[in-house]
DNA sequence: GTGGTCTAGACCACT
DNA sequence: GTGGTCTAGACCACA
């Protein structure tokens, strides 16, 4: 898995390893089950604060992305990830919302807006099947 | 206008005044050459902090939605707004990322995700005044 | 006299003025002796405040640009600008300095400042001669 | 680094900062990769609030001219200075032209103008470390 | 310890 | 009355 953190980026580095992660699910270059990388050899590998690694499992975790065992470490949770309930998708709006205004101001059409998405979209589909 | 703040949100409130404003601009409430409430004024209205409005103010300025003037204070754009060009399409293309690597992993179809977006989005030009 | 004045910049207009007004001296589009608009029918020209053109009027006078006048109004200097004594020349340099900095700073020669510095002088200069 | 800040200046003190440090960069005295010392101990050095310290920083990095870091702080940015291209070119001219044409006005040559600028260049560039 | 955010309150420049 | 600047002091997130 190939996480790339900017050190830059006023995106704090554990929100973008959750995110780096979640997206190596989604592209299924992470596998439930799966054994992740540990709190030392990650922090090591990116040249970042175990602090940071640990925060971002234990964020995983909490939104049920991974279990964390003291025998294997952390791994994706093999079972079933969560749903994308009512919840979710009022949150996903919520989030969605200011992206589209901003892109709407910007005289977007809705089927510009759709490529973009869907471009995203089949992007992390793409190397979906063939798996890594 | 609305704007309503959540003083409790981990989104800072410069940010939500951002956010809101330029949804109230795709919504069409907020139109070009319009005057904004002064720094002082919204500020009392929300019960924040002048400040807090002045750097909202000046983000919005920087990314090309208001102009701010001596003695007028502040006005919505009343030319252009800033284009979609694809450094815009990048910069959404990377914040989308994220939300629908999430939404992929709890199994949303991307007719269900178009479904979501497509509400944001039509909600957003329902409102507006005059329609399309 | 062309003076554009610019309601959106966020220099004080009646710095604007001053620097419109000495640039139409150094371009000979203003001559010693002849007389300036009113306060009145500049402001109502510019649509700007009177205020604003007396304030920029006394700082001309002040700087030795103008006279002021009961009858007459106000006319250009007829006798002698000020000089450019080693005060001025101090003062040009201490102005200069963070401009030619940011230049150098971006990788800009002697030489392609030399080129910038000539073409403003000479463009002032040019209409000079034929005087109008 | 020697900034010398004039509390008494009409120059707001955020713009002396920006000015100060541009012209530590020109003049080497502030390599790319430096750290800059924290808003906190900048500010009590020069007796001055942290967000005005805060503000010249956030400007000097809209500019291009350092990054701003979770942890590390301030540091000169390192790779590329922003470029000197001709809208940069322009707004040199812009500023340019109402120092030239006072000095027009006050009877300088175009010889003593460059001279002036030239005196003004190379003594940023003669102090440079390293030299050239 | 770093910057990020927010508050409260002051004085000034501009119009 | 508008925004611009500056101060003083607080709490928090990040690493």
């Amino acid at each position: 898995m190939m996480l790339d953190i900017d050190l830059q980026s006023e995106t704090p580095i554990y929100t973008q390893l959750v995110n780096g992660i979640i997206e190596g699910i989604a592209r299924r270059q992470l596998l439930p089950g799966e054994a992740l990388p540990s709190v030392r050899s990650l922090a090591a590998d990116l040249g970042i604060n175990l602090h940071t690694v640990n925060k971002a499992y234990h964020l995983l975790k909490q939104e049920g992305y991974v279990q964390i065992n003291r025998k294997q470490g952390v791994v994706i949770e093999p079972d079933a990830f969560p749903p994308a309930d009512e919840a979710f998708k009022d949150r996903l709006a919520r989030q969605l919302r200011p992206l589209l205004a901003d892109a709407i101001c910007r005289g977007m059409t809705k089927a510009e807006l759709e490529a973009v998405c869907s471009a995203v979209y089949d992007d992390m589909r793409a190397n979906e099947q063939g798996g890594v």
